[in-house]
DNA sequence: GCGATGCTTCGGCCGAGGCCGAAATGTCGA
DNA sequence: TCGACATTTCGGCCTCGGCCGAAGCATCGC
């Protein structure tokens, strides 16, 4: 099984945890430098600089030279989805122990995903937007309505034009935290953009949480028509959204 | 980081070539034995049955009891996505040392991918109902269109009707092997049943491989318009398709 | 029951690989 | 050119985990 062999490479790259939770930092979505990687990992300087040359040979990870620094970046969307794959079914591994601190409470209600927003936000915003018919999610896929359309449009966002007479379509993905679609692919993508761009969210330094300003809200609220309540972390047992959580 | 840890022990479970070998048997679809496994990890029963365990444990693998045999599944279709991902980063991972034998070109024409069809085969048909406009490809992405579920219906599928006042919308996954899209989800999976029910492909034994009949020529080549060279391996810098291979 | 077969548990061996200290290389600012 | 800082290379230590032989359970056919 020749794939399998080198599979086995690439994956147990993923398995370390220091090189784990630096690829966890990147898909916040921005280059760091090999010093605060080695940071977040939790090693000194010289173990994170095997590392990444590691990860760099094997096309995980894209470097940068700037100045003295040396800039890391996940190398591709694609290196993007397998991490988003890993944490979905690590989040659903048997519970084993759960630390579960402050820190990971405000990943869940807000982070980014390499390229687009992911937590209780995103998920909210999904609902919302299919509430009203501008979206429609189905089968971890997504697809826009003519007054979708519309909507994103007036909100700024510039899509890439759809093949003649269609909708455009737009990639779901299924959130780790949540357990819930929520948008991905050029939608959220431009989503998330135009959302840094007004300043209602930021990226929180040093981590994957975004922090939500009063501005945001208040266009979430606005704009989206968000319920006062999507902050609140769902009950065990109650169902808000309308996916089920997993196909066969 | 909390999650940090978790996804590097999911990760380290495949990052073992026994372990990855048994996975990636496993993604053909079928149940395999404990015993079965063994062999194709090439290694002794003993070994197998620890790396079997852990990953049953970790939620990875299915076990189920029949007689004195134990068979071994993939625990969910995340389990699949994660590995197909993996699969893909690590295609396109440096070239390395590839053997490539004769039993690869096998995997690369057309194979199992869980629930559906993957390989030559599988992109070749999706490019042929989207050539007819019955399906649209798009950001991995895929949308039936009105004739194209006539088409699929007569071929004798049956699909989960979709929200009231669209089309069907199917996930599209990017083939390892072709770096192309192909048809996933439920079409694919309904699409996969309906070939091996009217014995158009066959699955190899102990093998993700598919074997495809006369009959299976004929019927692609009739119902789906397959050119005649639709399993002509692609010239090095030939492009056959429409999508582009990544999105950014 | 009894042997054959499939699978698992136990114990010990051993190699791969992560870790750090020390020192080398590169780059910036003065 | 020099010192400070970011990063990498080298070398040696040490733990973790995969591997197998031997033995222990379970199940089937007789």
């Amino acid at each position: 099984m020749v794939s399998g062999n080198t599979v086995a490479e690439i994956a147990s790259l993923l398995g370390d945890a220091a090189r784990a939770n630096m690829l966890s930092a990147l898909m916040g979505g921005v280059a760091m430098t090999a010093g605060e990687l080695a940071q977040v990992a939790g090693v000194t300087a010289q173990t994170a600089s095997g590392h990444l040359a590691k990860m760099v040979e094997s096309g995980l990870l894209a470097r940068e030279k700037q100045g003295r620094h040396r800039y890391y970046r996940l190398a591709s969307g694609e290196v993007a989805q397998l991490l988003d794959a890993l944490m979905l079914v690590a989040a659903n591994a048997p519970a084993r122990h759960r630390p579960l601190g402050p820190r990971d409470d405000a990943l869940r209600r807000a982070r980014s995903c390499y390229d687009h927003m992911a937590g209780r936000l995103a998920v909210a915003l999904s609902d919302a937007v299919q509430a009203r018919g501008f979206l429609i999610l189905e089968e971890g896929v997504g697809l826009l309505t003519e007054e979708g359309e519309r909507f994103f449009a007036a909100f700024g966002l510039t899509l890439r034009p759809p093949r003649s007479g269609t909708r455009p379509l737009c990639r779901a993905c299924l959130d780790w935290s949540e357990r819930r679609m929520h948008l991905a692919g050029q939608l959220g993508a431009a989503l998330f953009d135009q959302c840094l761009a007004r300043g209602w969210v930021a990226r929180i330094p040093d981590s994957r949480s975004l922090r939500i300003s009063r501005a945001g809200e208040l266009g979430f609220a606005r704009h989206f028509g968000l319920a006062e309540d999507w902050d609140r972390p769902a009950r065990p047992g109650e169902w808000r959204g309308m996916q089920p959580a997993s196909p066969a």
